[in-house]
DNA sequence: CTGCACCCCGTAGCGGCTACGGGTGCAAGA
DNA sequence: TCTTGCACCCGTAGCCGCTACGGGGTGCAG
């Protein structure tokens, strides 16, 4: 099958992961140890790319480390249940929007005062207003 | 003037910080090392208060301590130049804007994937297909 | 004078990596 | 055949911005 052995450079590289991190997730026990080799370097197999991949697809969600295992372990069998699926994404949901309103708000108070910003030398500056004043939100 | 000594318990609660985000602020220069009385506890002055309370509202704003430490320096001088000052926050709104865009992203594929649910026990799981299958972003 | 809140200090932990340093293995070119 | 140079091994420390912990000492009110 395979020409050359899946190594651990070869594996990150196939799921797009930086290679420490690869090792970082065997030590948290996100990904499972592999096989050695006779001088200990590790073999992988084809399934430790999909693992890998779905790992990574789920940081870039924004999945933290342990949503990731629950989500994992319902994924294994193959008669997962979607409603428990759902509810760790839509609890993730709820958490992103959270942050997005909160990051909108923080966006509208930071343009608003730049944008008062004249670029003059001036002694007076909206954005020190702004952090030197008692707040008003 | 003040009846009672300005102790580190005090200055936190009127600032609205953490006691140990103080001494931590204070181990990392951020704040300066207050007086001490003879038995060691820190002795703080009016002024701390405001310089707190400005690295909160800034810190509230999402500004970095490496930030606050620069925004500091250029309120110091009563003539401050409101264009550096300008620079930083323009800097900070920019990486807000972007993370907003990531978090906006995130947000519609969670909320697409989630509302494909059925909730039934079924055996295929939209929030585990996008996790598994090759990312389209 | 006793009890208790407050303060002192140093250190370790959080999440999710990333980097470093010092050593071994392995494949391919000269 | 040798050697170069990359890939791998491992443990540990660092990043950010705090927060918590543990084992003490201090100050004040009842």
């Amino acid at each position: 099958m395979s020409r050359r052995p899946l190594t651990i450079g070869r594996l990150a590289s196939a799921a797009g992961v930086n290679l420490e991190t690869v090792r970082y997730y065997e030590r948290i026990k996100l990904m499972p140890p592999p096989a050695r080799t006779a001088s200990g370097h590790r073999a992988y197999e084809e399934g430790h790319i999909r693992r890998l991949a779905f790992i990574r697809r789920a940081r870039e969600l924004g999945f933290s480390i342990e949503q990731i295992r629950t989500l994992l372990a319902l994924a294994e069998p193959t008669r997962a249940s979607c409603a428990e699926v759902q509810e760790v994404a839509q609890t993730h949901l709820d958490e992103v929007r959270a942050k997005l309103a909160d990051l909108a708000k923080l966006e509208r108070i930071l343009a608003e005062t730049v944008a008062r910003c004249s670029g003059d030398p001036a002694p007076t500056c909206p954005v020190l207003d702004i952090l030197t004043t008692q707040k008003r939100a």
